[in-house]
RNA sequence: GCCGGGAUGGCGGAACUGGUAGACGCGCCGGAUUCAAAAUCCGGUUUCCGAGAGGAAGUGGGGGUUCGAUUCCCCCUCCCGGCACCA
């Protein structure tokens, strides 16, 4: 009987050595190679989840992985600390935000120590704290210096029962979800960050950042949006104002048959004034929530506004409308139709009954009908005057000239992307370092006064933020004049936290400046990891934020993050696991189970990490048997006596089978977990090297000897996933040095050499034989060995040989 | 609606640059061990035909390129993520 596995007991002893040789506190020595590996830091939800677990596992295997190799690895970790699930537990229960949030991650450090992970704890973050958000108040203060910031009216979901602004998580099928009633959008001014100012840097930079995944390059790219187009003026019968549209369609100018304005737009509120009919539009427009999704996705409505506008090509005149399809947050709040060359308007005009012209036909010169089926594609003008036979390029050009010649138009570059809105009418945020002074306006908060610390002792009911009403934070004399002034209560949008603490966990102690030369040294983050789901906005945003520090000189870098890795989500039964669902599985269940490395090996073996992972509960009894077999196959080993040293030049043919193996697997699972971030064929292979020295039955001094090497190669290869049981088997083996102070293993070159191959040989693409031959076997030898395979023969007798192709050490196809 | 991604045995997945489809694990079947069970160990396991040797089909659906396609191209279906106030 050999040494029963006890993973709480191997767990315990390896946390233990970790934390007395302070084995993850890390300085900054020049004279060693870093690595930054970071997690996209959790929220503070209560208790670590699945989802959890998976991403700080697969950051932790790298962060270890590359400590092996000689890096000098600081993995930090955090709190994104503010957001409302604080403050729906304290409507909920009556526990102010600070202190259910300061629980929280105390628990949630607690579990997160018990599965083993390199953390830095002495860097810890938690964006809760004024030590940290003052340097975003004083990095908003100096971005309102140079005009960065700026304060514009915008639209947000204003419950008329609960009479507060709504995210649009909490608008359910358009109503309010605690008050049911039907939500509104409404206009009020809000500070915005001007990320376009940098959306051309954002874009270009785009195409250097080989270490990002393209799928969020090319989602990035989209959300930008850069398109080059044509701004130009409609006259409006009776308005002294023209109506500016953009298009990147000006080539299909002359098939405009009609113009849609926002249910916002001047020219539509002024029309309600005086009909009924728009005003109950219009009304019904408003009655619906903010985002997007919705919008794009509802019945395409609108109504005539009994005015025109007038063609600025052919005189004509055009009818305007209203449609709950056209955004005044989006460029000017009115559209140009062309329903003969856009989908949408095609649908509207077949709707309404509006004209249907076709300007556009096929360069092919095939016959299309407009009326039957709407044309987008680019062609050659028609029914355009002047302007007919010309094509996209040309005609866009003569169109433009003509509006930049006559004045009524001009060439413009435009981007999807918006302004950030970061005003949030909420309590636990960080207060907007804005005072509001009736003679100098708005008056951003001096350096000397920062932080504006949030008070933290407050009742929060739901119904506006609790900040409104306390005099002793709001009223403050005005920075500029000294008059009685009130300070702004909304505060940032959480997202402003996450926009740089990763640059902070260098110098998290900084007091006096919000990034120190510590920054230089660790910044940028050489490895980030977290979900998809944050591929734009979290992800923009720090890009956007990183150029910001630039320019104010905090640091010279520019990207944030050089190499990306984004995890998909843990689901259970086909759903993600949620508490609504009832589908969650209890990461501290199964640790008290099976142990930390169970759940660690299972989590990295059941899913390549990009891609959503099913749970399984036999699988993590699947993996926990792993582990028994790989402690008895050691300890067995172990217990058999001492090893003799390992000659490779005195090997029988089956210890070198062994041995090339055990090479030929280091060469794997380093290329798996250093290039290819592949942990579960990692984890495979790791798995098919101990089954093969587990069939090895050979008691031979150099038969042990070759064993011997083997299992330590999987114990060094397995420790970036399965630390502790690794840490203990490592001593098991024999070493008086800390594993986790080991260096990756070399794969040795001679071992790998092989003397023949087996070669696949099909006929006509279809696997009909095996043939083997010595490696560095001719092409004729190949072939003539490929057509003597009796199955071969079969299939090839009595038809010509047309061609053979030969790929060296994989086939021979023969063609007859 | 728009943008991005995914679909391979009973299940999770492997096949990396167009070259043996199903590695590894789970489950299941059979056996060993046991008074019995659990645990453990050994063998089998894509489907169909065949005693076997072997053959045919097969990677969501339809088409195409190629000596050869899970991999590349076109069209479609379903599922997932994001859409600017969930984080």
């Amino acid at each position: 009987m050999t040494t029963p596995y006890k993973p709480e007991i191997v767990e315990a002893d390896a946390q233990r050595y970790w934390q007395e040789a302070r084995s993850f506190v890390v300085d900054e020595d020049p004279d060693k190679d870093k690595f930054y590996c970071l997690t996209m830091f959790p929220y503070p939800s209560g208790k670590l989840h699945m989802g959890h677990v998976r991403v700080l596992t697969i950051s932790d295997v790298i962060a270890r992985y590359q400590r092996m190799q000689g890096k000098h690895v600081l993995q930090p970790m955090g709190w994104d600390a503010f957001g409302m699930p604080a403050e729906n537990a304290a409507i909920k229960h009556g526990v102010p935000p600070a202190k259910w949030t300061y629980q929280n991650i105390g628990e949630m450090r607690a579990q997160m120590d018990r599965l083993g992970y390199a953390y830095d704890w002495s860097r810890e973050i938690a964006t809760c704290r004024p030590e940290y958000y003052r340097w975003e108040q004083w990095l908003f203060t100096k971005m309102f210096e140079k005009g960065l910031v700026y304060r514009k009216n915008s639209v947000v979901n204003w419950d008329p029962v609960d009479q507060t602004v709504l995210a649009n998580e909490q608008v359910i099928d358009g109503r309010g979800w605690r008050s049911d009633a039907l939500v509104e959008r409404r206009e009020i001014p809000q500070w915005f960050m001007k990320i376009t100012a940098y959306a051309d840097e954002l874009l270009d930079e785009l195409d250097r950042m080989p270490g990002w995944p393209d799928s969020v390059k090319t989602m990035q790219r989209n959300w930008i949006g850069r398109s080059e187009g044509v701004e130009l003026s409609f006259e409006v019968a009776d308005e002294d104002e023209p109506l500016t549209v953009y298009t990147t369609r000006p080539d299909t100018l002359l098939g405009v048959t009609y113009m849609a304005v926002a249910a916002e737009h001047p020219l539509a509120k002024k029309a309600a004034a005086a009909n009924a009919d728009i005003a109950a539009f219009i009304e019904e427009c408003v009655r619906t929530d903010a985002s997007e999704a919705t919008l794009e996705t509802m019945e395409k409505k609108g109504v005539p506004l009994g005015i025109s506008a007038i063609h600025p090509l052919t005189g004509e005149e055009v009818p305007l409308w209203v449609a709950n399809f056209v955004l005044m947050s989006y460029g000017t709040g009115a559209v140009m139709a062309v329903p003969g060359h856009d989908e949408r308007d095609w649908e509207f005009a077949k709707k309404h009954g509006i004209e249907i012209r076709q300007v556009i036909a096929p360069s092919d010169g095939s016959e299309i009908d407009i009326q039957e089926a709407v044309y987008v594609d680019k062609g050659v003008l028609v029914n355009s005057g002047q302007w007919d036979g010309m094509d996209y390029d040309t005609a866009f050009n003569a169109i433009a000239d003509h509006f930049e010649q006559t004045g009524r138009g001009r060439r413009t570059v435009n981007y999807r992307l918006r302004d950030w809105g970061v005003s949030r009418q909420r309590y636990w945020g960080a207060p907007i370092p804005i005072i509001y002074c009736d003679d100098c306006d708005a008056v951003p908060v001096p350096e000397k006064d920062l932080p504006v610390v949030l008070p933290e002792d407050v009742h929060v009911t739901g119904a506006g933020s609790p900040l409104k009403n306390m005099p002793e934070f709001v009223n403050v004399p005005c920075p500029q004049c000294g008059k009685d002034a009130r300070r702004e209560t909304d505060t940032f949008d959480t997202f402003v936290e996450s926009s740089w603490y990763f640059a902070r966990y260098a110098c998290p102690d900084s007091d006096s400046k919000m990034l120190d030369e510590r920054a230089a040294y660790w910044t940028p983050v050489d490895q980030y990891t977290g979900g998809i789901e944050h591929a734009i906005l979290h992800l923009l945003y720090s890009r956007f934020f990183q150029r910001v520090m630039r320019d104010e000189g905090l640091t010279d870098v520019s990207e944030p993050f050089t190499n990306l890795l984004t995890q998909g989500m843990v689901l259970k039964d086909g759903a993600k696991m949620s508490k609504n669902k009832g589908n969650v599985v209890d990461p501290q269940e199964l640790i008290g189970k099976y142990g930390a490395d169970t759940v660690r090996l299972f989590m990295m073996f059941a899913a390549p990490p990009e891609q959503s992972l099913e749970w399984s509960d036999e699988g993590v009894q699947g993996s926990y048997r792993f582990l028994k077999r790989f402690w008895h196959a050691v300890m067995e080993h172990v217990e058999a006596g001492p090893t003799a040293t390992l000659d490779p030049g005195a090997l029988s043919s089956e210890q070198k089978g062994l041995r090339h193996k055990t090479h030929q697997t280091i060469s794997k699972i380093g290329d798996d977990i250093g290039r290819r971030s592949s942990f579960n064929t990692a984890v495979a292979a790791s798995m098919e090297l101990l089954n093969a020295v587990n069939r090895f039955d050979d008691t031979t001094e150099q038969g042990r000897a070759v064993q011997h090497e083997a299992l330590e190669a999987v114990v060094l290869m397995l420790s970036p996933m399965t630390p502790h049981i690794c840490h203990a088997l490592w001593k098991a083996l024999g070493r008086e040095t800390a594993l986790v102070d080991e260096r990756w293993p070399d794969a040795d070159e001679s071992a790998l050499e092989l003397d023949t191959v087996e070669l696949v040989v099909q006929v006509n693409g279809k696997l009909r034989g095996r043939v083997s031959v010595p490696a560095d076997a001719a092409r004729d030898v190949i072939e003539e060995a490929a057509l003597a395979d009796e199955n071969v023969q079969r299939f090839i007798d009595g038809k010509a040989i047309r061609k053979v192709i030969v790929v060296p050490g994989r086939l021979v196809n023969v063609v007859v």
